[in-house]
DNA sequence: AACTCGGGGCT
DNA sequence: AGCCCAGAGTT
């Protein structure tokens, strides 16, 4: 066995994370927590985690759920895809795989959702069977301890991690090692200041050896973030706001909004629409790009548009992306006093 | 191989 | 303000 995964698990056993409540022998549970940390810290995750373990206990209750329960216990984690995904995924194991969670890789790779990684993962914590996982805490170990360079998005970067993942995989206990790599990479081997002073692998590792411990992993180099701008238009009456579903692929894929337009005058000539009140401008940054949002504020305009009116109340439990949830929670406020 | 898809934590 | 995070799907 390699003294990298002999040292992983000794450390696991000894400093890993024992209680995360998805560390559990259940392969639903797994699963949902593979599905929410995907791009995810585990700190965000927990709360939605327990939020929606409490709704859906079990894969049946979830299959059986609407889309649109599951995309209102997601609203706020983004990346929404993965909510359909797994509503999706619950529908194919329900009705193709007889209600249990399928245990060949294969039949887990294809399902939505699930790609090589994660597939990996639940077939290591779930049924103990040995398979290499290549998530952002093992690409930066790998990185360090075998000294790759080059951008880890990069395909040849990726190929070359791949293959050390594999070849340092133990014989035995990859429940444990698969476990050992996530905590290892969250609380030790951090992307700023590691630990190396505590660690157990230091003495065979690259970077450390080497002293390139901060320049790998390769930094990623990314573009300006480019500015768009949008408006929403708020129409209120008696405690109710007008909403329209998003088509469901797309950015915020089937959540709910205020109509939106990114020209307002003409919309409002098209719609017959008088002025509304601006309220209080809100930012909100995406991974390719910063939103400028703008609410207007209109009072009373039953049947000017297509849509939904929901109660205020209502609306904050429903599926909708999170600067519409800021925007909802000020607007008592901003009601009685629009800034121009 | 490049692009799309959220939101938050940390520095 | 910039970086990254238990990545996958689409083109």
């Amino acid at each position: 066995m390699s003294e990298f995964a002999t040292q992983l698990i000794a450390w696991q056993r000894q400093h890993g994370r024992h209680d995360l409540p998805w560390q559990v022998q259940d392969p639903y549970r797994i699963w949902l927590s593979e599905i929410m940390l995907q791009q995810t810290q585990v700190s965000t995750v927990i709360p939605y985690y327990q939020r929606f373990l409490a709704t859906f206990p079990s894969l049946s209750t979830l299959a059986l759920a609407s889309e649109e329960e599951v995309l209102a216990l997601w609203s706020g984690l983004g990346y929404y895809a993965r909510g359909r995904n797994l509503h999706r995924a619950a529908q194919q194991i329900l009705t193709q795989h007889q209600g249990e969670f399928p245990q060949q890789y294969d039949a887990i790779l294809a399902l939505p959702g699930i790609g090589r990684s994660t597939a990996a993962a639940i077939c290591a914590l779930a049924f103990h069977e040995r398979r290499a996982i290549l998530d952002g805490n093992v690409k930066r170990i790998l990185a360090r301890y075998c000294g790759i360079a080059g951008e880890p998005n990069l395909p040849s970067t990726e190929a070359q991690l791949w293959q050390h993942a594999e070849a340092l995989l133990p014989q035995q206990d990859i429940a444990t090692y698969t476990q050992a790599v996530m905590d290892f990479g969250a609380t030790l081997c951090t992307r700023n200041r590691p630990q190396c002073e505590s660690c157990p692998l230091a003495g065979t590792c690259f970077a450390k050896r080497n002293q390139q411990v901060a320049a790998l992993p390769t930094p990623r180099r990314r573009p300006a973030l480019p500015q768009r701008q949008t408006f929403f238009l708020l129409f209120l009456h008696q405690g109710e706001i007008l909403l329209q579903q998003n088509p469901s692929k797309g950015l915020w894929g089937g959540l709910w909004l205020p109509p939106q337009t990114d020209d307002l005058e003409a919309f409002l000539t098209e719609n017959r629409l008088g002025t509304g009140a601006a309220l209080a401008p809100l930012q909100h940054t995406f991974t390719h790009f910063r939103l400028h949002i703008q609410p207007i504020l209109f009072k009373y305009h039953p049947g000017a548009l297509p849509g939904t009116w929901r109660p205020l109340s209502s609306a904050l439990h429903s599926a909708i992306p999170t600067p519409l949830r800021q925007l909802l929670l000020r607007l008592p406020k901003e009601v009685t006093m629009p800034t121009a």
